[in-house]
DNA sequence: TACCTGCGTAACATAGCTGTAACACAAGGG
DNA sequence: CCCTTGTGTTACAGCTATGTTACGCAGGTA
């Protein structure tokens, strides 16, 4: 299942389009009429990505989102939706922490591209995240610790470094040469073999635990860690 | 077809054994033994990654790279070969504006490598669409997964290519040898037939669901993926 | 020094993918 | 209806990518 949205804006016309698009794309979606609600759901569920109204009655789309960048929340991506196009206002609501706007009227291709693009750059930045969970496995990377159904675990320094850097971006495939890249670093040169190397060393670790399936081999493409959707 | 890549060094040798090298590896490649020769490559034809000495007659390479940054040339990647191998050179490189940097000798296998890595950061800062949708197949080239019916169906490398490759160009003809040269690479030789049991394996796969009418012959032309309209 | 840990590499085994040939069948033309 | 040509289908031998283990080396520690 992609990622968890969530449609702020007062005119239901416009929820439902929104609703419909990306639900074909396979989104879970929920929606919002107004500011209040939009803060209830937010409370309640895991929300990846909030497309916010500029102009609704009560608190306006610009104020709600301010108050949540103020508060310290900024896991969630923010897209604007607004009829106006003006510079001072695109660049008023970027300032205050939205990660993209659109114009409306909007076509359904262009709406799910940005989601898309503003997921996948939230997903970028997950790797400076301090907690990582996924399935049984939990990562702490500021006591540099990883807890597998709460019981603290061993990993060498490059076990730790390869299974963060999978961690923080699940789902993806990658090649030998980019783990090489981004976990051993690009100045340095290691066979590529190494890397099989070091995953079936974190494998065997897992193996303990039963959640060695959640490192995936890609024949002839690379690895993905991936937590089985049965959990 | 791979990315076209410059060399730009004064010593043939070096350059032919670059192209070489670089060949095999499915990149178009163009060199030019002096600035003012890749100059005017440049000009014509789109590069995407310049290989560049860093000491050569007339306009040395660091003078040239610096050029280019500073006419505001950035996507186009660059990386630096050079003898030298002090800190301080190193630095001057990257800060102009460099992606990487390779120390002579280097072996075949880490320029391959090292182009690979610095054309993945390029195409990484653009965004793309990834995700191909037809009829009941969904086709995710970052996760590397095709999902039917929101089920993950398996295939195998060339199998996943050759899908890619039509569900990326929908309703169109393409012949035997197009799709070799598309999906196999163009310095490969294979029989055209192979087309024939690779088209097939990918339909047994698709008739589990029902789909393998995607996929339509045409005869003594080729092959071609269309949806079904009354889908 | 002797010991330990982590790392990179080589080497071997094997599963499974790939290309090819060979045969069967279908389409089309005369 | 037969012949030609193009395509579907299968089996198989070879090969490639990966899993896995072992080993030597480097760096740290007692």
């Amino acid at each position: 299942m992609g990622a968890h949205i969530l449609i702020v804006d007062d005119e239901t016309a416009i929820r439902d389009m929104v609703r419909l698009a990306l639900e074909t794309e396979n989104f879970k979606i929920s929606d919002a009429g107004n500011a209040h609600q939009a803060l209830k759901i937010l409370e309640q569920d895991s929300i990846d990505l909030i497309l916010l109204d500029w102009m609704m009655p009560g608190a306006s789309g610009i104020d709600f989102a301010g108050r949540l960048r103020r508060e310290g929340v900024h896991k969630v991506g923010i897209i604007m939706l607004t009829a106006r196009a003006s510079e001072a206002d695109l660049v008023r609501g970027l300032d205050i922490g939205a990660d993209d706007y659109m114009t409306k009227p909007f076509s359904t291709k262009e709406l799910i591209s940005r989601c898309n693009a503003v997921l996948r750059r939230l997903d970028a930045n997950s790797e400076h995240q301090d907690i990582l969970k996924a399935g049984k496995i939990t990562l702490d990377s500021i006591q540099h610790r990883i807890l597998i159904e709460q019981e603290n675990v061993d990993f060498s320094p490059t076990e730790f470094r390869l299974l963060h850097f999978l961690m923080s971006h699940p789902d993806r495939v990658f090649g030998r040469d980019q783990l090489l890249d981004s976990v051993w670093g690009n100045q340095v040169y290691v066979e590529d073999r190494t890397v099989d190397v070091h995953i079936r060393r974190v494998r065997k670790v897992l193996e303990n635990y039963d959640c060695d399936s959640y490192i995936n081999t890609v024949r002839g493409v690379g690895y993905r860690f991936s937590v089985p959707k049965d959990y």
